[in-house]
DNA sequence: GTGAAAGCGCTAACAA
DNA sequence: TTGTTAGCGCTTTCAC
């Protein structure tokens, strides 16, 4: 019994592949040769309307599609674009994600997502992948965008690709750049100007550029403020909200504790939210907490999170257009993005001593 | 001389297209037939060692990489794998997405994704973009998974497909099934057993039966409870957080207002959440809310949320798995997933009187 | 063990 | 305006 439902199964599925109908078939139906057809089913002129009726009955009767992988391989196109990153940060991947498809939804392109372990270990691998992948072009987001032998891979293919928040300036024409550096400045010095001078960091992974950039913006403006850095309170975590929780427990329980923590991003100034609610510290009142990215988290969460946004759907629509112009012959041509701060509610003056 | 940049960079991805290294090429350097290339790329026995170290040269040579597309034409079989989905809830469909990547992590299938707007008003064009699409097989999440024309035109074309949360039994051996309405029963058990009464609900999307199916476990908990369902108390929401938010500013800031709200999703109820704290209501001191999922956002926030787990991530991933089975001719089975409460500090006794 | 020929389903180029 | 022929880059089939 079982047997014989398993090979029903199985002989539907393969019965479906072998038969399925070809743009002969619809020729044949149609009593015209398949080249007419394809005209007809291409939008291409010179086709009698007669004839083009007869196609299309035979299409609808047949309820005929064309194979888009016999169609990719003679045009050399297969309409399928990548998007690669790591995956530190949902919201940040969530947001990315939704710019792309954002932009691809009326076209006849489509996502095919590329996920990487670690783009430093794998750098050469990932290039292979993306190569064999049949894609017609990628949008890189960080880190690959700032790994040098990917790009290099990448144009050697002669592959399409677009940038997002690239911190180093590799290529021309297909970058969307952000001023992380600038950012962090600002974000830094707005804490600084709510009266604190007891600062901790918490950094995000280090091998994602924009974690060097954010620290060199916010030691900018604590040297412009006269307040040195103190190793002790720069932590190292990786983007996630639990590393945040758990590099804010440290700083938090210390002997002597900040009055304010300066996260890399908002999923870690989340786990830091957390962390200082377990300490029994009220924020902004104790401590203020605040993040970077304006991703939706920062809005959801009590108190919310003053943070710095960083256009990251933007940019992602921004960079899936440059390869689809790219793909078009178009020349595209790099973009600056905006950053601006968004001041909400976990950050206030220090305590009174 | 912007001219010249243009065209250099257009010469260079034509160029890179057209001249694509093929099995050809690496067949000529080798001295051999490309067949025998074939063989050894392909590791099929029969090929002297000889033989088969100066094929590997050569592709090291010219840096060949098989072209996937025609590989895939000839083998009907394009190892491109689709996910379906409504976009409601950005947290539900994270984990899905994520549950399937775990799956293909380390298998020669790719992921499309594919974000449909309305299932209930397109069905018939979802189905022809899934069948034209190239695909493989494709993972249906709700509400795509509910949808008879979609099981039926997939079924038709011999595609592989599986269900995650399906509410309506359809089709057999590719569902992965969860007892919306037992889930939601229990946790509207929790709540009256903490001795709530005055119970309000916030509704999901209607065009997904998730939402029919929860409010059906809400009212059998209440009806054996001996609590009657007040209509002005059941508000329709989304999934998202801003209906969430919406619906129960509206419930809260009525004349009598509900001492614990049941939110069919956990977004709505951190929207819930936020509506309650800008009211001035304590969470739980003056009502309780609880959610629907255990996504992560509901371990994120403060008070963090009493709801149900549902297991989204382990149900994308027997679901993937379930269509690499049915690809590679095996059989797949229905499968059972269990829910559990998930107790936090959202929900608590009603105020005194 | 190896290679030649045929063909996957479509479009490009050209002929009629 | 329509059809024929020749591929796209690979695997399958079947000789040798």
């Amino acid at each position: 019994m079982i047997d014989s439902v398993d090979t029903t199964r199985e002989d539907v599925g393969v019965r479906a592949r072998e038969d399925r109908t070809t743009i002969i078939d619809v020729a044949r139906a149609a009593g015209v040769s398949h080249k007419t057809v394809s005209r007809v089913l291409n939008g291409e002129p010179h086709v009698r309307p007669a004839l083009k009726e007869r196609v299309l009955d035979a299409v609808r009767q047949l309820d005929y599609r064309p194979n888009l992988i016999a169609k990719a391989l003679v045009q050399r196109r297969s309409y399928l674009i990548g998007l690669v990153y790591e995956n530190p940060s949902p919201s940040y991947v969530v947001e990315l994600q939704m710019g792309v498809l954002e932009r691809l939804a009326n076209e006849r392109y489509r996502l095919i997502v590329i996920p990487v372990r670690s783009v430093r270990d794998n750098a050469p691998e990932i290039v292979g992948l993306l190569r064999s992948a049949a894609l017609d072009g990628v949008v890189l987001a960080p880190p690959a965008c700032d790994h040098p032998d990917i790009l290099a891979g990448l144009r050697a293919a002669g592959m399409a690709f677009a940038r997002i928040g690239s911190t180093r300036q590799l290529e021309t024409g297909a970058n969307n750049i952000l001023d992380d550096v600038g950012a962090a400045r600002e974000m830094a010095a707005y804490v600084i100007g709510l009266g604190h001078r007891d600062i901790a960091i918490i950094k995000g992974d280090a091998t994602h550029h924009s974690s060097e950039a954010r620290l060199i913006g916010y030691s900018q403006a604590l040297t412009a403020a006269g307040i040195s850095m103190r190793l002790d309170w720069i932590e190292q975590g990786n983007y996630t909200f639990e590393s945040g929780f758990e590099a804010a427990k440290r700083l938090l329980s210390a002997q002597q504790r900040p009055t304010a923590i300066l996260s890399q991003n908002d999923d870690m100034a989340v786990g830091a939210l957390m962390a200082a609610r377990d300490l029994g510290l009220a924020i902004p009142g104790d401590v203020s907490i605040v993040g970077f990215d304006d991703s939706e988290v920062s809005r959801i969460v009590w108190p919310r999170l003053t943070t710095v946004r960083q256009p990251v759907f933007e940019m992602a629509v921004a960079a899936t257009d440059m390869v689809i112009a790219q793909l078009a012959g178009r020349m595209s041509t790099d973009r600056h993005h905006l950053h601006a701060l968004a001041v909400r509610e976990s950050a206030g003056p220090p305590p009174a001593k």
